[in-house]
DNA sequence: GCGCCAACGTTGGTTAAACCAACGTATCAT
DNA sequence: ATGATACGTTGGTTTAACCAACGTTGGCGC
């Protein structure tokens, strides 16, 4: 679409810009992932246990913003690559702790400059300069609805 | 979900915050259009409408983002609310002219200030002038993936 | 110990947005 | 004239976000 010719009322509605974005964001995005046998919530959750060491399925859908249910499905699929293991937790055997292999770091590693492609493509229009100033914006606005 | 709490990995990635903000953006738009009989969708087209004059539905489609099938239904919907009115343009057998009525008008005007008041929620925690900036940077973006 | 509530993982959904394919009708270009 | 294109419509698919219910397990009051 060319959001150039929408009416005023939307130009100017920044959830409206946000959505238009975000949109995009999630086009290009998913585009480089194509492939690479990974959506973007498997990312948040390699990246979750890469920086929060193993975890169980629980404490992985809170950190990632992910629901319980969708989680199980993620998990099964990065234990089908291979990029995670998963047991039942000794001390709580409610819990089953999901831990990144070898496989997964190295997995990991290839998706941070798949991603980082990604973000250089969605934010070529802005320098360095601007581009701080939108993350330091919208990582207030998350903040404040978290 | 607590968004601090997240990876720094997504914490600092703009597609992430995008989506992050996309997700509340749409969450406070819809609550607050909750009960008016209209969804994102027919705000756009409504403005649209005003902006642009009547206009056929493909046009619509291009001037909101909206794929053709997509708007039938919604003209559909406006049409049983009385916002608009719909006629076979006689210049062009194949289009239909869609056109705000009097009613649609108003519901607009009524809209404004719903979806207003959402914004403010939105960006609370932003000053005037850091909302300006935040829009002129997320134009920027839209307009350059336009 | 027993009973109750809460958390966990899992299954099987729903909703909304974005999108696509195919069809019949109408228009345009050449 | 005829082939290509545009229009509106129907009937889909896909993805993300979310919800409800279930059996299992753990924590806690009593």
């Amino acid at each position: 679409m060319d959001t150039r010719s929408a009416p005023a009322r939307l130009r100017t509605l920044t959830s409206w810009l946000i959505n238009q974005n975000s949109v995009t964001a999630r086009n290009v995005v998913a585009d480089r992932l194509e492939g690479t046998g990974t959506r973007r919530y498997h990312y948040s959750m390699l990246a979750a246990l890469e920086e929060f060491g193993p975890a169980s399925q629980a404490d992985l859908g809170r950190r990632c913003g992910l629901d319980r249910s969708d989680v199980a499905g993620a998990v099964a699929d990065l234990l089908d690559q291979g990029w995670v293991d998963r047991a039942a937790d000794p001390l709580d055997r409610r819990r089953n702790i999901v831990r990144l292999t070898k496989a997964g770091t190295k997995q990991l590693k290839a998706l941070d400059r798949v991603i980082g492609d990604a973000q250089d493509a969605l934010l070529e229009p802005l320098s360095s300069a601007e581009r701080a100033q939108l993350n330091e914006l919208l990582t207030r606005l998350a903040d404040h609805h978290a």
